[in-house]
DNA sequence: TTATTTAAGTTAAACGATTAACTCTATTCT
DNA sequence: AGAATAGAGTTAATCGTTTAACTTAAATAA
């Protein structure tokens, strides 16, 4: 079988106790152990290549080092991306990650957030699906640290989260192409309760009765389910009724939409401008280069991370971070005449 | 602080030894412990809401029921739905993963291994970078069960893995290309020892040789990091010399291939035809459909939880998976005349 | 009636590490 | 010289489970 040392093989090889070892591998042996047995003990560890059992040093100082991260889908680009800033974060503060994709599906959420409190995570990251409330709150009383990302719960209070300021993200979008002289843009969003998403949409909806004076904004929504099957009936229908523009509210309806104007010839931004949130890698190969909001994924990755060692580490009260987003222009929001 | 219940908790609350508790708590327990006292044992663990403590069960069983995932880049479209599909398969074994991104880098690979060694994952699936052959040398000898995905190393014998057939997969793209027409195809891929990159360019040479008659078949290597710097010189020497059709390699480098001829309007297929190596979400927003070479990521995922799991499980001795590819003909590999 | 089996538990060692509290020297201080 | 301190270790309890081995009482068998 697998070979295992433990600290006590070392101990025998090197003919001292269990202790001795234990402070020599944790450098913690000055003025209880002699350099020349500390270095005689390092050198049996290596020779026997001892790995120590994270699992039996979790159990005693009931600190794992591990860090959940339930995200809504990891074969999504902006999840994916997230994930991997939060790995890299976790691993400069030697943490593991854990992870599970909950895809927008409450139970299996909670089912995530069992088996991780089962596994004793000393933290979860987390996206959540809507109707988790109770789960959250589960949570914040049991007082296990964690931080929401992406998703934040209104109706919660005094929760960690790290998100983006998507009312204004919004409100800048319309900015932008009201100044490009855009006169009729609409929006397709999912339907959807989630408080980012609908303030994604409340931005737009304000922006432009503020500065466009229209009294009915244009906001499509679209059960999530009937996106792939729903997205082309209603490119066409925002074409044929004159839109002029059309600002998708995440990069899956983007991609969709996209993909619905280059199958119907919709010339992009001469028939209909385009502006998206979030970024895609695919962007590079449409042939009309894309405006889109640009989220700080990295520094989402890095803040939560950072956020929710200190929470661990308890040094640190309830707070929220709301991090600035930047719109990138591309041509596809220029009004050509 | 955290309130923890454990089985001792429960022992206490219901007047029974922490035996007892564990034996109900795994349904262990007909024909030692009564069924009214079993249901009220449980009646008292769920009031009191108890998780249990995997660390300690771990610690115990020496089993982790964790999965180690080592990928290439979890920010790449193709590692990122591995990832998923894994994720996937392993809920269904009961198993957790935890993953780390290797970058391409050895060293990063290296302490990947020693950090999931030490968190006793039960097995480990991994992506691996060149010149990992000791790394992986060294797992053999201490019998911890793995499973290469996507990369493999014929120096290396009596290795778990599953990959797919890389040779014939660019001798199917050469058979349709030519069948279609095309009489000066080139390829672009990654300059690289890795073997399943060197099939793929076998594969095309020999092909070409064997169908066309050509005795030096165009096969330009680029160093990856230089990638994204040299692309658009290549495509535009490649398009000025007379090829009909360039074969991309792998996602990443498509990627890169198809900006670079948006941007200097290379038209598809009529200028040049295009056919990828990995699919990608982003192909639905090219202007023209894309052909490209589909791997069997679900199946990937799912087989390769599957042979590790079997391996934990002492059930299975060494074997190669090798599934095959489809090639999903879009326009851009059509000769228009 | 006595012996044996079964049911329903309990006890305690173990997994691999950590660490407070202890034991010896040997040295230094007064 | 005697007391105090420092140096170099050891002992053993502990983290939360699991489980082999034991106990005790009741039921059944011979």
């Amino acid at each position: 079988m697998r070979n295992k040392v433990s600290l006590k093989d070392i101990a025998k090889a090197s003919g001292v106790s269990t202790a001795v070892v234990s402070f020599v591998m944790n450098n913690k042996y000055v003025g209880r152990v002699s350099e020349a047995k500390a270095q005689q003990v390092k050198a049996i560890a290596k020779e026997l290549n001892y790995t120590p059992n994270q699992i039996a040093k979790s159990l005693k100082k009931d600190r794992t080092y591990t860090i959940g991260l339930i995200i809504a889908d990891i074969s999504n680009l902006f999840y994916s991306n997230i994930a991997r800033y939060i790995e890299d974060a976790s691993k400069r503060y030697q943490y593991n990650v854990i992870f599970g994709s909950a895809d927008e599906n409450a139970d299996k959420f909670n089912e995530l957030v069992q088996v991780m409190l089962s596994r004793q995570v000393d933290g979860i990251i987390l996206a959540a699906p809507k109707g988790t409330e109770d789960t959250l709150n589960y949570l914040k009383q049991q007082q296990i640290p964690f931080v929401l990302i992406d998703r934040h719960f209104p109706k919660l209070m005094d929760i960690n989260s790290i998100g983006i300021n998507n009312y204004q993200a919004s409100h800048a979008v319309v900015e932008h192409i009201v100044k490009e002289g855009f006169k009729r843009p609409a929006m397709i969003t999912l339907r959807t309760e989630l408080a980012h998403m609908r303030e994604r949409a409340a931005g737009f909806k304000h922006a432009l009765t503020e500065l466009l004076h229209l009294d009915k904004p244009q906001v499509v929504e679209i059960q999530e389910e009937l996106l792939a099957e729903q997205i082309e009936e209603v490119m066409l229908g925002l074409r044929d009724s004159g839109v002029d523009l059309v600002y998708f509210a995440t990069n899956k309806i983007a991609m969709e939409g996209l993909a619905a104007m280059v199958k119907h010839g919709v010339r992009v931004p001469r028939e209909m401008g385009v502006i998206c949130f979030d970024e895609a890698d695919a962007y590079k190969i449409f042939h009309t280069s894309i405006s889109f909001v640009r989220q700080p994924l990295q520094q989402i990755g890095q803040e939560s991370v950072e956020m929710l060692v200190a929470l661990i580490d308890g040094k640190q009260s309830t707070k929220s971070i709301v991090l600035n987003t930047q719109i990138i222009r591309g041509n596809s929001s220029l009004l050509l005449k």
